[in-house]
DNA sequence: ACGGGGATAGTGGCTAAGCA
DNA sequence: TGCTTAGCCACTATCCCCGT
């Protein structure tokens, strides 16, 4: 069941998250307050509820006082950590969160990609989800796949152990219009940055202004084309003395997102949700069974140096 | 006119991805 | 491998709005 294409892909976002050094310097703190949240003896509601504490395991390493290395990792840390945990909670379902753009599919990159004139913007979008469609080819185990191009030619699901990039640009260009994206917007601070996902929001749900020469997508890939695309915001948030209500603006400016706003704490109704409440929320149709049935089934392979130690959770 | 609270805009060195 | 550059965010002075 772990050597599905969902699952090598996740793999290899996952392993790719920790190989940036901000990544290596904050882990050995994260994973003391992540052991101290799920603690000793976890089951799958442990890890789920992780998202309620996000923005405490991120905070473990706030550097007193503020230097501008701490500013510009800090980006990077959140991300990172948003990727990992939704990777975590979506083990043993098609749902998978990569970070590095460079990473994700040719044709969902290009149906992101908005095009402000010649100009093809690509969107920052932080996190890019993909919920692969619920079909033999993500199913079943990598080696029992034969996936014939259109030549003729069969391509190889793997090289040398890992995903192969091309298999699997060509399995979501043949099955785009099955395909679920969701794409996650991450901020530390919420308060002034929140006019960039309601505004790159806007965007993606009117499809673009023809009249003014924006559109989204290139070769003829389109996001409005996928079965179900969601454009949502994840923030810590950083701001201490902030106090949301509401009516805030910066709430206001999020909470009508197409895949909705979400914070690394308990839920507060009105403001924001926990984090942990994205999957039922966005990705529920990646499932095979359920989010916490799927993860109850892969919890013996976290606790021990088995197909999931790439998570770093020992 | 005044005061207070909330929103806004600007700052600026470091990080990491991309490229040659 | 080394260089270039887009992108990162916490804090503060200032602005704006509204009630008194």
């Amino acid at each position: 069941m772990l050597n599905t294409i969902p699952e090598l892909l996740r793999k290899k976002s996952v392993q790719a998250i920790f190989q940036t050094p901000t990544m290596q310097n904050v882990w050995p703190t994260w994973l003391n307050e992540i052991h101290h949240h799920l603690g000793a003896n976890f089951a799958e509601n442990d890890i789920i509820n992780l998202g309620d504490n996000l923005g405490n395991i991120f905070r473990s390493t706030a550097i007193a006082g503020r230097d501008q290395g701490a500013l510009s990792s800090g980006g990077t840390a959140w991300e990172s950590l948003v990727c990992w945990y939704i990777n975590l909670c979506c083990v043993g379902s098609r749902i998978v969160a990569i970070k590095t753009m460079s990473m994700v599919p040719k044709p969902i990159q290009d149906a992101t990609t908005i095009n402000y004139a010649n100009f093809a913007c690509n969107t920052e979008s932080d996190i890019t989800v993909i919920i692969f469609p619920n079909a033999n080819d993500y199913n079943q185990d990598v080696n029992n796949l034969n996936i014939i191009d259109d030549h003729g030619n069969t391509i190889p699901t793997t090289v040398t152990g890992r995903i192969n990039p091309h298999a699997l640009n060509f399995l979501t260009e043949r099955d785009f219009l099955n395909l679920e994206i969701g794409v996650i917007q991450c901020k530390t601070n919420w308060n002034d940055n929140a006019q960039i996902p309601m505004l790159w929001d806007m965007i993606y749900s009117a499809g673009g202004f023809s009249g003014r020469n924006i559109t989204i997508g290139r070769n003829n890939f389109n996001i409005q084309h996928v079965r179900n695309f969601t454009y949502s915001f994840v923030t810590v948030p950083s701001n201490a003395r902030a106090n949301y209500n509401q009516n805030s603006v910066a709430v206001k400016r999020v909470t009508n997102l197409s895949g909705g706003n979400f914070w690394g704490q308990h839920t507060n109704v009105g403001v924001a949700r926990s984090v942990k409440e994205i999957f039922n929320n966005n990705y529920s149709s990646g499932s095979r069974t359920n989010l916490r049935n799927d993860l109850r089934q892969a919890l013996p392979d976290f606790k021990k140096n088995g197909d999931l130690e790439y998570f770093k959770l020992l």
